[in-house]
DNA sequence: CAAAAATTTTAATCGAGATTAAAATAATCC
DNA sequence: GGATTATTTTAATCTCGATTAAAATTTTTG
């Protein structure tokens, strides 16, 4: 098996390990999880692992950068779809509860920034931030269109952004539950929005 | 100095010790923090620390514990006041965010409860059910006096809840902005709710 | 102040888990 | 099928942090 120019199979796998990672770091945290908790959902022993990733730093670093790819996707096609402000706000919640909930995930929760190497932190928290900025823009252009009532923009990202990020705290991957939280939750997080 | 009857000094100092592990807690992990770092914030060294608690994982289970406490005391001043359904969702809110960010705080987050012993799991993940299911009630009962359109009580809990919980990943003691989350929070969290 | 109790420290043990090296197996390519 | 590359394992090392024991210090009490 040849990692190919692309390295697709490569990277295919990778993910697979990035995914079993996550879920574990969601559920016991990162120096909770040993190499060998992941290795063993996977099938394999830890020092496999290396092969995908160069330490245990790495393997988090790569998951939280997942998390963002993934928050950033969601975040970019709702605001393509253009529409009003609280349009692209449901947009928004709708794709990425949807991708965490669906089969994006189980995607990592930025809950140990503290743990990564200073470069690595340094970009999380850009990324992070971006993120929340693009948000607090959607209330804004929310809040000018007339779309959206909302006293404090920040304020109401950290309310909206903890509801999200805690999904992975108490769903593991019914099926059926997934389905009510993607249908269900965008919606009560933007009703409070409304104009 | 004694350990006098109630225990009194000896319980205000534990005090200070698990609120100090909580912080530690909250921004690194469980494992992620050692006993070193939460005996280094209050100027001790670790193995003094066995002096207010029997290891590291009655320490945890005892900044759950009360971490359970305040969101319960919250809770039942909240429904003791009465009113209508939307004024208890109010009061509770307003309290359990005060006491978070105020001097009751650094209150820890509920986010490792895997690393509990069983027996300590079980009974932490009882007051947690219980929480959430008074909770729920208030929001059945302002459905029911007509304060409060819900369509689905346990999902918006699990949203309320998530964004109240994920408070201490972003709030770390700036009394101003302590204030400022106080007052709008709890605003924000009802305004979707109120009929 | 002296005795007793409480609190903290210093020094030593101990195991778990990350990491590395080298060897073995499996897959692909010609 | 044999050479080559990819993947995984076995075995060994090494450090960090939890824990314990014993001693030292501080506080309280009478």
């Amino acid at each position: 098996m040849a990692r190919n120019p692309d390295g697709t199979r490569f990277a295919i796998k990778r993910d697979r390990v990035l995914r079993a990672a996550a879920h574990c770091f969601n559920q016991k945290g990162y120096s909770g999880t040993s190499l060998k908790d992941v290795a063993a959902m996977l099938g394999l022993t830890d020092p496999a692992l290396y092969y995908y990733v160069r330490n245990k730093e790495e393997l988090v670093y790569r998951c939280y950068l997942r998390a963002a790819d993934v928050g950033s996707e969601a975040m970019n096609r709702a605001i393509a779809e253009g529409g009003s402000g609280l349009d692209q706000l449901r947009a928004y919640l709708r794709y990425h509860v949807g991708f965490m909930v669906g089969d994006r995930g189980p995607i990592a929760i930025l809950s140990e920034i503290p743990s990564l190497e200073p470069p690595h932190r340094e970009e999380i928290l850009k990324l992070s931030r971006v993120h929340s900025r693009k948000f607090e823009a959607i209330l804004e252009r929310g809040i000018e269109d007339g779309s959206i009532v909302c006293p404090d923009v920040r304020m109401t990202g950290n309310a909206v952004m903890g509801a999200i990020n805690w999904i992975p705290k108490w769903f593991h991957g019914d099926a059926k539950l997934a389905a009510r939280i993607a249908s269900e939750f965008p919606e009560i997080l933007s009703r409070g929005l409304a104009a």
